[in-house]
DNA sequence: AATAAGGTTTAGGTATACCTAAATATTATT
DNA sequence: AATAATATTTAGGTATACCTAAACCTTATT
């Protein structure tokens, strides 16, 4: 319903993939708002059976959260994907417009948006875009950090965590099914050289454990 | 700033151009508030001199006001010009959604919407887009009411007041730029037998009023 | 088992935007 | 000029979503 519920039920779906239970403070800390806050709105999203709820033991969402939290992910990631394809947004750009625009956004929107799109699977940074239904396919790809040395593959989706990284990758020459090959990895921080798309760059390792990488894709 | 003043501006500046001071109770109708909730908003309104208020003598935009009106007509029009361009809305289809999204889009999104748009003078109805800069330029046409047998033009503007009058209009076959030429008039009721690019259709003198029409444009 | 530290909740308050009912001001009618 | 009708404002209240400070639980450490 309201754009502040909407964005408390998606970021305890997010937090839940880290961990079972989901406490105060992680969501305080996701949304920047005081505990107090948190306590607050979770009494009122467990009256209205979006979230299971004990004093005290944190949160976990019900079937109606989790499928509130997937429509809300699926208008973000439609949303990101659309500023980018007919917007010539760049993938560090588009998050801040996403997190508003998700929450106005009628079914009919989403559905000719999706269409316009041609049915994306995956979002500008390589996550996938929950279905209609709220199925959600999570794939499981390895870092580049956990590649050695000759591993290659294609680049099919990085870490939104902050815009400077996004930025950053972008600058290095990062994008979505960019070849990839390790050449060379440091003992000592497990920094890396590496051949994107046959340029030599350097990837620290922070940068590296948010690219991932489909070593079945190509060789 | 919230969603809440931008919409109580707009509506003080559309209901401006019909009488010089704008009355309590017509923009409670126009909103669909009560009287008593306007009268506490026009209150925060005046305090931030959006509006000048004197109580029980209706109010009126200031300078600031006006500028916010019109930024906000202009981002309600681009999204509507948007949603029809790239999305395959109709002009009946728009209203409802550009409502909410005229109050979610930076400066950046608008530019890049406009510029997507190729700087397009009018919305989907054919009224002006205000400029970045809050200039506005009011067309002022007959409408099709105004004009009698064997008299012709073009259609350039449309009142968006309904739905279902917006759906009528499209049903008969009017559109922007549609030549018209009126055949008949009914002195009764003042209906009219009219040519619409070549179709011959009835048009009650309501729906008539309605319609604008560049007589100048073509014979 | 007692205490200290950390996380969580409660208490009391703010701001926005709405409501109904009652009071009051303006305007129209006699 | 007084009265009646209508419009507007005030008074008192609701709901959402925040806050700080204080109280209270849970968990870890001794
Ligand atoms: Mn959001
Ligand atoms: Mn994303
Ligand atoms: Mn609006
Ligand atoms: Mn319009």
């Amino acid at each position: 319903m309201s754009t502040h519920v909407e964005d408390y039920i998606k970021n305890i779906y997010k937090l839940q993939g880290e961990r079972e239970k989901v406490t105060t403070s992680s969501i305080a800390d996701a949304l920047s708002v005081s505990a107090a806050s948190v306590t607050d709105m979770i009494k009122k999203l467990s009256d209205r059976s979006l979230i299971k709820y004990m004093p005290y033991q944190g949160v976990e969402l019900t079937h109606s959260g989790r499928r509130m939290a997937l429509q809300t992910l699926r208008r973000h990631r439609l949303w990101e994907m659309f500023l980018v394809e007919f917007l010539n947004y760049t993938w560090d750009e588009v998050h801040d417009e996403a997190e508003k625009l998700e929450h106005i956004m009628s079914t009919d929107l989403e559905e000719r948006i999706d269409k316009a799109l041609g049915y994306p699977k995956h979002d500008p940074h390589g996550h996938p875009i929950p279905t209609r239904n709220g199925e959600i396919i999570e794939d499981d790809h390895p870092s580049l950090a956990d590649l050695g040395i000759n591993d290659s593959g294609v680049v099919v989706r990085v870490n939104d965590i902050s815009q400077s990284l996004l930025q950053h990758m972008a600058s290095i020459g990062i994008h979505m099914q960019s070849q990839i090959k390790v050449l060379d990895v440091v003992q000592f921080d497990g920094s890396m050289r590496v051949l994107i798309d046959d340029n030599n760059v350097f990837v620290s390792r922070q940068v590296a454990r948010n690219i991932f990488v489909d070593i079945g894709g190509k060789k």
